[in-house]
RNA sequence: GCUGGAUUCGUCUAGUUGGCCCAGGACGUCAGGUUUUCAUCCUGAAAAUCGGGGGUUCGAAUCCCCCAUCCAGUACCA
């Protein structure tokens, strides 16, 4: 059996979207498992569409996500050029060859002219196809003399080459997700392989490219079944032998139908790039998953799951664990939909189980962000009390700010609830003890204060929320005297002599 | 329209040789518990007549037929 070798092979038009970032998870965990490699390859031949920019980005998503290519663009290897526009001389040989052989053709006619037809045909609700039908009464080298293409060819005129199916033939592709799928050649129209600007569409240079790099298995989006049969057509015209084909299935917006799209996620306020993107023409930012917040490990955990299944319960797989159990067969058939809620539990599982070193410096940059700079002992020690509570990296600002800034508001609702008349001598007395122990210790002050509260029958719920409330700015947060632990007790006294004087003057 | 693909709890899915499935897990939801509060965490519950209708069979989510719906493709875009 040959290596296993296999591609991701997306065009520079913009970001990279998170389903091309699963199709390139299956690609990669596929070649892993098998001890193959893993290509990246660039299809660029559609100038018109090129973003400046894209094509770096791609390349640092995967490096944000750890996903590695094998060779490529930006890696380089043996089969390279990796860029279809700097593969462009070899293509036209490819071309004349299927031209020659009887599989192809050259075809004069102008777009417009085309266009046309379409409209026409659409008008009687038909649609033109330029098939096995049409061919013969349009403009191509099969209808014009011998001479006539000679000489228009040689006065350097537009042409494009079309592929010519064979009429009525049954064309079968076996897809290892789906099975056999077949089609007869009368329903396909004769692709262009080859535009008048020089350049092979992603037909003739997606299959070129796929047996010149020696690709075994394509692996790629739903979207590609139906020109399935006309590659597979292809390496037949060339006497090659075809790769195995296996179609994913598409990742749909969350709610009603249709593929996921960018603007669904600044819609639902979920990324759909896995890195933010500013479009070089608009300025519109996109948001991407890194600056979200999520972890790499989360997303891939994530996304291997929307369509495929290790068989069993299990559902936290790092991608070694991925690579192990991940298998072809498991593959859904139907789309799945993205789910917010699900990648927010994932994400907040992998911030449970990343090594606290990886989160300090993600923690200290949200710090930063806000004007914060911690001592790293002081940050730690605040990390670990409260990473539990993050879902996303940017909350743990919002989860830890006080411990760093004193408030400034208190939350109207909680005080209302928990702030009853009197509450301010109590808060004193209670801060006349808590500075009493000495040293501090946070078991001690407890239990100091907890007799306190007790001795003078007071509502436990309200007078510490009250407390809670001077040193946090609202009724949430940790241990009260982990709290005054971390922030001090000078600082605490501060804190509650503040909140006296703004909520109970 | 045409062609192809798909169709199990709200969502992701298990189920692949018909019986152990009056359908299992996870997320979410709800209810309890833990906690001085919030979050976390723990326990439990509700949630799919397996798109619909016909068959075949002692027995079907699993096999056959028809229908419906959704998605994709239908460019000198990939």
């Amino acid at each position: 059996m040959n290596k296993v070798r296999v591609r991701f092979a997306p065009s520079p038009t913009g970001p990279l979207h998170i389903g091309g970032v699963r199709t390139a998870l299956y690609n990669y965990l596929f070649a892993k498992q098998n001890g193959g490699d893993f290509l990246l390859r660039i299809e660029d031949t559609d100038q018109t569409r090129f973003v400046p920019g894209a094509e770096e980005y791609i390349i640092e998503a995967f490096q944000w996500l750890g996903i590695q290519f094998d060779e490529g663009v930006g890696i380089g290897g043996p089969f390279g050029p990796y860029k279809q526009s700097e593969r462009k001389p070899m293509y036209k040989q490819y071309a004349d060859y299927l031209i020659e052989n009887g599989w192809a053709y050259y075809a004069f006619d102008t777009p417009e002219a085309l266009d046309a037809k379409r409209k026409e045909a659409e008008a009687q609700k038909k649609t033109f196809q330029y098939d096995a039908n049409t061919r013969g009464s349009l403009c191509n080298s099969l209808t014009l003399s011998e001479e006539e293409v000679k000489q228009r060819v040689a006065s350097g005129a537009p042409y494009v080459v079309r592929f010519k199916y064979p009429a009525d033939l049954d064309i079968t592709v076996h897809d290892l997700i789906r099975g056999d799928v077949t089609i007869n050649s009368n329903l396909l129209d004769d692709k262009v392989l080859f535009k008048s600007d020089g350049m092979p569409t992603y037909h003739l240079a997606n299959i070129v490219d796929d047996h010149t790099m020696e690709i075994s298995h394509v692996i790629r989006g739903e979207e590609w079944l139906p020109s399935a049969p006309l590659h597979v057509m292809l390496y037949k015209a060339f006497g090659w032998e075809a790769p195995a084909f296996a179609h994913l299935p598409l990742l749909l917006k969350p709610d009603g139908n249709g593929k996921l799209s960018k603007r669904d996620g600044d819609r639902l306020g979920f990324p759909v790039f896995p890195l933010q993107w500013t479009d070089p023409k608009s300025g519109d930012i996109s948001s991407g998953y890194r600056e979200s917040g999520y972890l790499p490990e989360a997303v891939i955990n994530m996304l291997a799951l929307l369509g495929w299944n290790p068989g069993t319960e299990q559902e936290i797989m790092d991608l070694d664990t991925l690579v192990k159990l991940f298998s072809i067969e498991n593959i859904s058939k139907s789309g799945a939909k993205f789910n917010l809620e699900k990648a927010k539990w994932f994400n907040h599982q992998y911030i449970q189980m990343a090594p606290m070193e990886r989160l300090l410096p993600m923690f200290e940059a949200e710090l930063a962000k806000h004007g914060v700079k911690a001592e790293p002992e002081f940050l730690s020690y605040v990390a670990q009390l409260m990473r539990e509570r993050v879902h996303f990296i940017p909350e743990f600002w919002e989860q830890t700010s006080y411990f760093f800034v004193a408030p400034t508001e208190y939350d109207p609702q909680a005080v209302k609830k928990r702030w009853k008349p009197g509450t301010a001598v109590h808060l004193r007395k209670m801060m006349e003890i808590v500075e009493s122990v000495q040293p501090f210790s946070k078991e001690q002050a407890h239990d100091l204060v907890m007799e306190y509260v007790q001795g003078n029958e007071l509502n436990m719920g309200a007078i510490m929320n009250s407390f809670r409330i001077a040193l946090v700015g609202a009724a949430k947060g940790p241990d009260l005297f982990e709290i005054i632990y971390a922030i001090g007790v000078t600082e605490t006294a501060r804190r509650v002599e503040r909140a006296i004087q703004t909520i109970e003057p």
